[in-house]
DNA sequence: GTATCGATTTAGACAATGTCAAGATCGGAG
DNA sequence: CTCCGATCTTGACATTGTCTAAATCGATAC
């Protein structure tokens, strides 16, 4: 159990019963949360909580750098309680976004790339998790 | 110029007014349309042609394996008329698309996430285009 | 206790993306 | 010409995300 308040404060944001409660979604919730999938869940804490402030709370978060937001999913971003650099892998059938450690994989030959300043980078995969 | 009404043959597609310009737009156009962009500049051409058609159009051309379809891009898919394995550098200025040759980049380490069967991948670089 | 002030939250309006259904339209076969 | 199937258009609808005005909350001062 992550303690919300004291990540809140550590960041400079006033914590309130609202953001606690989507820090906690997000922090300890598992996986790739939509906004929508984290106002849902964060409603079962504190069921007054609007839209407005779901969406405000998890764009304060990402520019405190305290989660990261992905566009990889159609229709809607998602919200990564991992900010560490890491890759991605998508399960086509379920829709469900894997994390891959950033050490798994090497990405050779960005050197060769003159005409791009290369800020970030990451390998997004495809296909099916293999039931083991 | 490509000739739509041939490409759109070859696919089983019947080919229409509305089709050809949508097809004319992707495979002419320079870049990565949105859905919207295509909508615009179809309707130089056939200025009647509706929203909904250029919808249906681009999802059976991405059916037929003839233009692809990219997430990546915060708000809206785009359309690639580039059907080659590619990477992509996205400006974070301008929010410009370029694609990076496949073999420009190598990715080692697939082999070791023995839990993924990875049908595709690409690396998605962001940053800025050097000017020249 | 109460008034006040700033920060936060809420509700609802709004725009954009994308899908869908119903009716109109088009083009070819008989 | 008529009919029929395919295609297109229009408008409704759901979803995502942003914004604004009003309500609420909390702390401080009196």
């Amino acid at each position: 159990m992550t303690d919300a308040i004291l990540i809140l404060r550590q960041c400079g944001i006033q914590p309130t019963p609202q953001r606690i409660a989507v820090v906690e979604c997000v922090l300890n919730g598992n996986g790739h949360p939509t906004a929508d999938d984290v106002l849902i869940s964060a409603r079962k804490t504190c069921p007054t909580v609007s839209r407005a402030t779901v969406y405000n709370t998890l764009n304060l978060l990402v520019e405190k750098g305290l989660i990261g937001m992905q566009t990889i999913r159609e229709g809607a971003v998602v919200f990564d309680p991992n900010v560490e650099k890491h890759h991605h892998f998508i399960d086509d059938d379920t829709g469900d976004i894997y994390d891959i450690p950033w050490d798994q994989l090497d990405v050779k030959g960005k050197d060769k790339l003159k005409d791009f300043e290369i800020l970030e980078f990451q390998v997004i995969m495809r296909g099916r998790r293999k039931k083991r």
